[in-house]
DNA sequence: GCCAACGTTGGC
DNA sequence: GCCAACGTTGGC
């Protein structure tokens, strides 16, 4: 069975929250996507997501937003957990372990960029245009990303390849 | 802090 | 199934 080819994202997080250098120093630096309500970015991380992939980590409400670092899926997608727990403020009372609602995967951080790597940035170059984050109005925190938009935010943040 | 864009909810 | 109201996201 051929594995399909890596997959590349980009995903959001506010750095107040969780940020690249949060992931850095997780356990493994690797943290579950949790919390994510939005059935879209469930299903990139539910059907399309697989182990390797690459990701972009956003930075999202932040000054300025922008892409931090490089990570990974480091998972296969499972049931987020926080939606069966009534004291998490991503409980849903609706979804149950027989039928979870929402899921997620790991991620776990590859590497820091040489040079963080600004929206304005991004903005400026006409060969990013088409990214969701680049567009007005796009709040989905999972997006998919091209391979070649890829490359060039990687060499815009001071990495080869 | 403002507000545009979008997703969700709920009345009908 | 429509759509107005409301809540959230997130850049600015």
């Amino acid at each position: 069975m051929p594995r399909r080819p890596v997959q590349y994202w980009l995903m959001k997080c506010e750095p107040d929250v969780f940020s690249y250098e949060h992931l850095e120093r997780a356990p493994k630096k690797t943290t579950m996507w949790d919390g994510v309500r939005n059935y879209r970015a469930r299903n990139f991380m539910r059907d399309q997501m697989a182990v390797g992939d690459g990701v972009l980590y956003y930075h999202s409400n932040a000054d300025p937003p922008g892409v931090a670092g490089i990570a990974e899926v480091a998972s296969e997608p499972y049931p987020d957990p926080t939606q069966f727990d009534p004291k998490d403020s991503h409980f849903d009372p609706k979804s149950s372990p027989e039928e979870p609602r929402w899921w997620l995967v790991d991620v776990r951080a590859v590497q820091k960029l040489e040079r963080f790597v600004s929206l304005a940035e991004l903005k400026e170059h006409p060969e990013l245009s088409e990214m969701g984050v680049c567009q007005r109005g796009n709040r989905l925190s999972v997006q998919p990303v091209e391979a070649a938009e890829w490359r060039v935010v990687r060499r815009l943040g001071g990495l080869s390849g």
